[in-house]
DNA sequence: CCGCCCGGTGTGAGCGCTAACAACCCGCCT
DNA sequence: AGGCGGGTTGTTAGCGCTCACACCGGGCGG
C-alpha cells in the first residue's frame, strides 16, 4: 500500500479511502490511486483490515450431509449470494448431527471469528444446539423449527404435503397412505402435519404412517408393505416425503407387480433431477433451494448491519406441485 | 492475550509459545497458561496472526456444479480432510465454466490469499484456466487433465470404463456401445478412451458414440436412438457415462418396449445412491470421492509444506465394478 | 573457578491496515 | 480584509500477534 502511496503520489490514507469508496477524494486523485493500483497489480491484505476493522467478512455455514440432493442446493445459493453480497462463506459440513458435532463445528467457526452464521439445521437436536449461540453472533437457521426466538428461513413444508395430499384426494382418492421421514427432522414432521391435516379436514382417518430415512432402501421397505396393502385394495395413493424415498417405493411396488399409477398414486417431494425420468415420471414438490439459500443470506447480512429484531423473523418460501405421470384417478372410480 | 499474560504472570510472548506448542516452555508454566486461556475463554485472533506469518491457513477450492452428486462428494471428502488438518476451506461453486468464470474465481480467492489451492477442474478449459496459476501458488487439479504439469488427483476413468466394457464384453456381447459425457469434459474423454481400447483390444469395431451432457434428459435421447439399434440387434449392451444418463436410458427403454436386461444391458458409472433402486438395478462403476479429496488435500499441504516438486505428480484412485441386475448375457446366447 | 552453552523467558519491533484527528486550501460571508 | 466552514489530504496511533533478539541462570568442561 505504501509503494502504490508513492507511485500516486499520495499518503497511504487517501490510498485506504480509494480502495473502501470513501467519498471525500477528487475524481483526479482516485484515478491516480488506481491507476497505480493497476500498474503494481496491488491488492489488499484481508488480514490486517480485518484485524483493525474486527470484521472477517466471512460467514460461517454449518450444514449436514451435502451429499444429498436438498442441502447442496441450498449451499450453492447460499454460496452465490454470499459472494454476490462480497462475504465469503466457511462450511462446515457433518456426518452425524448431534450436540456434540454441532457443538466442535460451531467452535471451529468461532475461532474463524466468523461476522455470522447459517445453520442449516433439519433436526431437533442440531437446532436447540444452534440456538444457545443467540446473541452471541447474528445467527439465521434455514429449516429450522419454530421455536427459540431464532431468525428462520424455510420452505412451508406443511403446505407442500397439503399440495400433494390435495392432489391426490382430487384426483378421487379414498384416502392417502404416507411414507414419513425420520421422526426426528423437523422438514419430515411438517410434511407428515401437513398431510394430516388435510385427511383430517376431509374427514378421513389416517392409515397408519410408514417411518424412513430419507433413503431409497427405506422407501424400498416401505414399498413392500404398501404393496400389499395394495393388492387388497387398501391403498391407491401415496404421498413419500422424498424422491429418494419415492424411488425406492417405485422399485417395490414394481417388483410386486403393483402398476403406478394404475394401481397406485405416489408424490414424492424436493423434485430432484431424476425425479422426471423414474419410471413412472414422479409427480412431486419443488423445494426453491436457491431462493432459500439468497433469502438467509439477506436476512443474516441484515441481521449483522442493524443488529437483532425485537420479533422473530420467519421467512417462508412457496412449494410447488409438478404434476407428472406417477399420478392418476383410482382404478375403482 | 495481554489479559492471559497477566493471570499467569508471564509475558504475552510465553502464551504465543504454549499456543504454538513451542518446545521450550517449561510443563508447569505451560500449565498456568492454559488454566489462564480456560479461565478467560480466550481465543486467539487468527487475522492476527495471518497479518504476521503471511499464512491464512484457508484452503480455496474451486467447484463447478456442486448440486451433482461427484462434486458434492468430493467437495465433503475435501473439507473433511481440511477440517482435521486444521485449515479452512473457501468454496467457489460455478454455474458456467469457462476461461472468465474461474477467472474471477481465482481471483475471488486470490483477494482471500489462501495458502493453496484445489481445482476440480473436469473440462479441458478450465484446466487450461487454472495452470495458469502454476508457480504462483500451489495448485492441485482434481479430476484435471494429465497437461500442463500439474499435480492432479484422480479416479482412473480409463481403467473404469475398461472393467465396464470387459464386464460385458465377458457376457457374451459382441460389442458395446457407448453414451459419453460431454467432449470438453475430461472424465468424459477418459471414460470414451477406455471404452474404445477395450473394444479395439478385442478387434470390434467401434459402433457410433452417441454424446449427451451428464443430465438424464440427454441420456433418454440417447436412448431412443439405441432403442431403435436393438430392436434391430445390433446393440444388445450399452457403456453410459454417467448414472444420470442410465437412468434416462433406461426410461427411453422401457417405453420402447426394450427389455433391460434381457434385450439390452446397461452399465453406468458413479454409483449415485439411488442407482441401487433403478428399475432394473443399475450395474455401474463405483468412485470413491472421499478418498479422492483425502488425497488431494494431503497432495497439497505436503506442496505447501515443501515446495514444489522437481516430477509432475499423479494420484490415481482405483474405480470399482458394481455388478447388479442391469446386465445379463445376450439373449441370442 | 571461570566461562560457555543452552533451556526458559522477556522485550521491542513491525506485519498492513483503518480510525481519529490535524492541517491545509479554497470560496464565501460579514 | 479577516475569518469561517467544508472538502481534501496527511499524520499518528494502534489492532493482536509472531519474530528476532536480549537476558538470565544453572550445569558442565577446561
Amino acid at each position: 500500500m505504501a509503494d502504490v502511496a508513492r507511485i500516486a503520489g499520495v499518503s497511504h490514507q487517501t490510498v485506504s479511502r480509494v480502495l473502501n469508496h470513501h467519498p471525500n477524494v477528487r475524481p483526479g486523485t482516485r484515478d491516480r490511486v488506481l491507476a497505480a493500483i493497476e500498474e503494481l497489480g496491488y491488492r489488499r491484505n484481508l488480514s490486517a483490515r480485518a484485524l483493525v476493522t474486527r470484521r472477517t467478512n466471512t460467514l460461517g455455514v454449518v450444514a449436514f450431509d451435502t451429499t444429498l440432493y436438498g442441502p447442496a442446493s441450498t449451499l450453492f445459493g447460499l454460496e452465490q449470494a454470499a459472494r454476490d453480497a462480497g462475504y465469503f462463506i466457511s462450511i462446515v459440513s457433518l456426518k452425524t448431527i448431534n450436540r456434540k458435532t454441532v457443538g466442535e463445528a460451531l467452535d471451529y467457526l468461532a475461532a474463524q471469528a466468523v461476522d455470522g452464521l447459517i445453520a442449516i439445521a433439519p433436526q431437533v437436536e442440531a437446532a436447540a444446539a444452534v440456538s444457545a449461540l443467540q446473541g452471541h453472533v447474528p445467527v439465521v437457521a434455514v429449516e429450522g423449527g419454530e421455536a427459540d426466538g431464532m431468525p428462520v428461513v424455510a420452505v412451508d413444508q406443511t403446505r407442500g404435503a397439503e399440495l400433494a395430499t390435495r392432489h391426490l384426494l382430487g384426483l378421487g382418492h379414498r384416502t392417502v397412505w404416507h411414507v414419513a421421514g425420520p421422526a426426528d427432522w423437523l422438514e419430515a414432521e411438517g410434511r407428515r402435519r401437513g398431510w394430516q391435516r388435510t385427511l383430517e379436514a376431509a374427514g378421513i382417518a389416517l392409515p397408519p404412517v410408514v417411518e424412513g430415512d430419507w433413503s431409497p432402501r427405506a422407501g424400498y421397505t416401505a414399498g413392500r408393505r404398501i404393496a400389499n396393502a395394495a393388492r387388497t385394495g387398501r391403498a391407491t395413493a401415496v404421498f413419500v416425503s422424498n424422491d429418494q424415498m419415492a424411488l425406492g417405493l417405485l422399485r417395490a411396488l414394481h417388483e410386486a407387480g403393483v402398476r403406478v399409477p394404475q394401481d397406485v398414486s405416489i408424490v414424492g417431494f424436493d423434485d430432484i433431477p431424476e425425479a422426471e425420468f423414474f419410471t413412472p415420471p414422479l409427480t412431486t414438490i419443488r423445494q426453491d433451494f436457491a431462493e432459500v439459500g439468497r433469502k438467509s443470506i439477506a436476512l443474516l447480512l441484515d441481521l449483522i448491519e442493524t443488529g437483532p429484531r425485537p420479533e422473530t423473523e420467519r421467512i417462508v418460501v412457496a412449494p410447488a406441485l409438478v404434476v407428472r405421470a406417477s399420478t392418476a384417478p383410482p382404478a375403482t372410480t
